[in-house]
DNA sequence: CCAATTCCGAGTATTTTACTCAAGTATTCA
DNA sequence: TGAATACTTGAGTAAAATACTCGGAATTGG
């Protein structure tokens, strides 16, 4: 099973495009700012997103990502399964090969524990997770600190804002 | 998420010691050579498994390890989590502080899914799986080649008793 | 042109994993 | 009793994976 930073990086930057995308092309940047993700390691991701088609790109000034589809049909799984090289929980990635050649004595039940998994990512889209109360609430958090952030950076005083 | 090669490992040796358990105590170099896990890593791991009260030794010769309960009422998700740390699924490790000190937008959902393997590998029983057929069949692949290795150290040609 | 932005390939420090090794301690059988 | 068996403990380590960084090229709007 393999679900690492990677994976839930890819999640959460493909979320903050979702909760964006009405406001045009959204830059890494932009979300390098305000999911506190690198740069160069969202640039990475992305490579892999665009290469399956879960968002297309738009250079040049002004640019940045779009999803590929609406958030109704992109999920959680397809994302995680993007950048990861597979949420498969077995050791010998399905090959039923890793104790000496032949199927282990729990192989599977790791096969049995895989489908779960990815069946219940399956199943949540991120129009499923635009929609849930506690990440509008988080989302709300986030864009009043960037919007602070920005103002300070205008040499603008915090308190003037508050 | 943390299912590695140690979590599955354990929840294979313990599954071996539920198969074997009719013959008294098991030791774990019998597991090893049968599971094909360095005897080292296995005391490591039965430490654990000792403290969590998942099983208990007996020393001496002919000596082992028990189940400590009936095969029915021990879960999988406790032999996974007796050895790692937790299969949590969250950045966080469950204290909602991976960004800034706040809580992440896509936190609620790796809750969420930490909850549903831990469901899944807690109705798993040892028991369950004992009771397989795939299992059974490895169990029994597994056992003749034991048998045919033991004689075979015994010096009695491996002819004779195929 | 120039600046913003994506695109691409290598390179690398850190962490984790999956072990090994060595020196014990407890128990039992003969 | 004492040797054999087996568990117990703690430290140490090589290899792999992770989570990045870096430098620069390509693209495009203004
Ligand atoms: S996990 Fe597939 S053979 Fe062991
Ligand atoms: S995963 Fe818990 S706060 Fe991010």
């Amino acid at each position: 099973m393999r679900l690492t930073t990677k994976g839930r990086y890819a999640v959460t930057a493909m979320l903050d495009l979702a909760l964006h995308s009405d406001e045009g092309p959204v830059s890494l940047a932009d979300i390098s700012t305000r999911q506190g993700i690198s740069l160069s390691y969202l640039e990475q991701l992305f490579a892999r997103l665009r290469h399956f088609k879960l968002v297309k790109s738009v250079r040049g000034p002004g640019g940045g990502y779009r999803l590929m589809s609406s958030t109704a049909d992109i999920s959680i799984a397809q994302v995680v399964d993007a950048v990861s090289e597979s949420l498969d929980a077995t050791r010998c990635e399905g090959k039923g090969n890793c104790h000496e050649g032949e199927v282990c004595l729990t192989h599977h039940l790791w096969e049995d524990l895989s489908a779960q998994i990815h069946q219940f990512l399956s199943d949540i889209t991120l129009a499923d997770l635009v929609a849930r109360n506690d990440i509008q609430s988080v989302r709300a958090r986030q864009d009043l600190r960037v919007v602070t952030m920005q103002k300070d950076e205008s040499h603008i005083a915090v308190s003037e804002i508050l």
